[in-house]
DNA sequence: TCCTTTGTTCTGACTGGTCAGTCTAAAAGT
DNA sequence: ACTTTTAGACTGACCAGTCAGAACAAAGGA
């Protein structure tokens, strides 16, 4: 009862044990224990409605060692979240270096950082929920927390947006940060969705389906900019190649 | 400090004053005033995090008026819940109608519905801000109801997919609900992260950009299915014309 | 091998405060 | 006459955080 689940992907953790070497002090196994059933229990149940008793039963220790490891419940709850989603940056880093490395296009490392998004999730749903369910609260003390947080993980898909509009690879009128933000949003949701209400599907699927948003084979031409006064029921006009505009 | 915000599309409320003739009994703005408070509080703390007395006093309106009005806290909350996603989804609804009868393509529809949600969300972001923190949680007692409430918005999405596919105006190899719910994410995403990271821009700024990431403009061919192996670093190949494959 | 010592880590009963929900008698409101 | 709202005291449960001491390790000492 002290192994819980949480996922593979060292479902928000550590990462690495603390530098130390062998006998690396129990507090650090402690705090792992403590990080893994905290983030199951607030995913589900929210901040507020999970107690620091839960906590500790749940991850098998007293309730006076959840103190002696963290100042408090708040404490507890900002170190999970900086800990888990610096893996989710550096596993969206480290897809687009691979691409880049073996040859890929800007557009094949925007593929390539959906799929890992996919699979991080899938290995960490709990961590993405409660992310999600508190990146937008205002009011709470975390908010400075998670804003650095996202900016880390928006960064790495905004620079490749960046590089492809520099390379001429990605049309130049497009906006940065938006899409960033939208490409990011797609690929939660979907995730969460997928996981909560159509857990059937495989991890395939649901990477082939946004692959093809990704690449207009899903909203083709028309409504080329919004409010165009839409044409008639005429069928598709194979208008809007994607690409460069007026790049270098 | 009664009016509070809550944004202007009825903020998630009422909706229609229920039935009633012209006197519809006190009841009904009693009620709008408590969903009005309990929004926007929700939203920024969370459910628990939210007391009935802040509720109460934020309505103007006595601790025991909510429990005259609703049977719990819980209760007031599915009210809410129910209440204003209902508002969403006939607002998608419409959106995709009116193109229609103006003569607009499926694509149109989309397009339309993407700016309908929107617009939505810029008129009630703490519903919605609420809804996306709660509806992936198991454990609570209204998973149900945002379930239902989730179906009833994305069958609208759905449905639109589905006519676009029959009519061969979209590509018949999507999978229609992965599809919609990744776009559905894309803009509730896109849409949260505007109001609370980039607020100065304008609802077209962000239209524009959704609907570009719909049209392929930004990733352009490529990576065709996950795991192609990547092109070389050749510029864009123009490929990947959107639309039908064996429609007929 | 079996203590002793010393610092670290863990324990769980306890405290002080908070909150959902109840209740009443009276006042509005229609 | 009937419905709705009021003010707020009260209760029983629940919970974050504390603290004095117990259990554990590592390193000697005999």
């Amino acid at each position: 009862m002290t192994t819980d689940h949480t996922g593979g992907r060292g479902g928000a953790t550590i990462g690495a044990a603390p530098a130390a070497g062998p006998r690396a002090s129990r507090r650090a196994g402690t705090r792992r224990k403590l990080f893994d059933a905290a983030v199951t229990l607030i995913a589900e149940q929210g901040f507020s409605a999970t107690t620091v008793d839960e906590i500790a039963d749940r991850a098998g220790v007293a309730k006076g060692t959840v103190y002696y490891n963290f100042t408090s419940k708040n404490d507890l709850f900002e170190e999970l979240l900086r800990d888990g989603i610096d893996l989710l940056a550096a596993s969206l880093r480290h897809a687009a270096d691979t691409t880049y490395r073996r040859g890929g296009t800007r557009i094949d490392a925007l593929d390539a950082m959906v799929r890992a998004g996919l699979d991080f999730i899938a290995g960490s749903p709990s961590l993405t929920q409660l992310y999600v369910a508190e990146l937008w609260r205002t009011n709470r003390t975390w908010r400075a927390t998670l804003k650095s947080v996202r900016g880390r993980a928006l960064a790495v898909v905004e620079s490749v947006l960046r590089d492809g509009v520099d390379t001429g690879e990605l049309s130049d009128d497009i906006d940065i940060p938006l899409t960033a933000s939208a490409l990011f949003g797609m690929v939660l949701v979907a995730a969460l969705d997928w996981q909560s209400f159509q857990p059937h599907r495989s991890v395939d699927d649901v990477h082939a389906s946004l692959s093809r948003l990704l690449q207009g084979r899903v909203g083709g031409a028309a409504a080329a900019v919004p409010r165009t006064a839409p044409a008639a029921t005429a069928p598709p006009s194979p208008a809007a190649l994607p690409l460069p505009a007026t790049a270098p």
